[in-house]
DNA sequence: CTCGACTCCTGTTAGC
DNA sequence: TGCTAACAGGAGTCGA
């Protein structure tokens, strides 16, 4: 599913999109607009407008319009940026490999024939005007030591649950997540607060390699984990059968002989 | 403010 | 063969 990293991967595709002036507004699926916006009012916000920027932050991409305006794009777990015609890219986990024209649900058409188009067949996505971006954490490429440790290695809820809190840092979904606790070797059960400053640098650093990673590889269906998240899969290090419960509300795969 | 439980969405798949 | 129920997870809301 689309976490920090595939909407990564779908910023550089929308930079393409920088320079370029809105002709018209596709909306398809009102419903997919959202905190109120309507068709009427994203229209009237983007056409004539040209993108200034294309920028992220965690799972949120934003294109920033001349106007001041800016437009946020969602992709909960199974959206699709396609830009000119050109999927940003190619695989996303758990989700259809088919790409149907019903599921579209949101396009910009430029005036120089391209677009830019969000493809979503469950609809968790979304489009939001002049979102707020505020209620995001800093970023997770961008989040410093002191501010990992001051804002996700505090009280006592899962380390998981922390690190899957966009509000303390934003990018980290669940397989990001699971792969930097499991490479970690940190329980994800354990309490956010309850890690010692070796594991929290640890942990730290790890994430910093998972996402480095991702990004190379192609994102975050690529980890060494990833194979063994089903049922009855066991850890690729140790062989110990995986654990599987949901913690901080996402089913949570780890291994219990060297992850504590 | 914090935090867990619940809800939304629908294509795919396991199982009867 | 055809049906149903479970499953996936990002994010917002609600009540304690």
């Amino acid at each position: 599913m689309p976490e920090g990293v595939e909407i990564e991967f779908y910023r550089r595709a929308a930079e393409s999109a920088v320079g370029r002036t809105i002709e018209s507004v596709d909306t398809p699926d009102a419903w997919f607009l959202k905190e109120g916006a309507t068709p009427e009012a994203v229209t009237a916000a983007c056409v004539g407008q040209v993108i200034v920027a294309a920028r992220r932050r965690g799972k949120l991409l934003i294109l920033d319009l001349d106007s001041g305006e800016r437009l946020g794009l969602r992709f909960g777990m199974t959206g699709r940026l396609v830009v000119d015609g050109t999927a940003a890219i190619a695989y996303l986990e758990y989700t259809t490999k088919r790409s149907d024209p019903k599921w579209i649900r949101f396009g910009l058409v430029f005036n120089d024939g391209g677009y830019l188009v969000i493809n979503d067949p469950r609809r968790l996505g979304g489009v939001i005007l002049d979102p707020n971006e505020d209620g995001l954490g800093q970023d997770v490429f961008d989040v410093d030591p002191a501010t990992f440790r001051s804002r996700v290695l505090v009280g006592d809820v899962a380390v998981k649950a922390r690190l899957l809190d966009q509000r303390r840092i934003a990018g980290v979904g669940n397989l990001i997540c699971d792969e930097t606790l499991w490479r970690a070797g940190i329980d994800p059960a354990r309490s956010a607060g309850s890690l010692s400053e070796d594991e929290g640098s640890k942990l730290f650093e790890t994430l910093r390699e998972v996402l480095a990673d991702f990004l190379s590889d192609g994102g975050s269906h690529t980890g060494r984990l990833h194979s063994a998240r089903v049922r009855g899969g066991r850890c690729p290090l140790d062989g110990e059968p995986l654990m599987r419960r949901e913690i901080g509300g996402r089913t949570t795969y780890w291994c219990v002989r060297h992850q504590r």
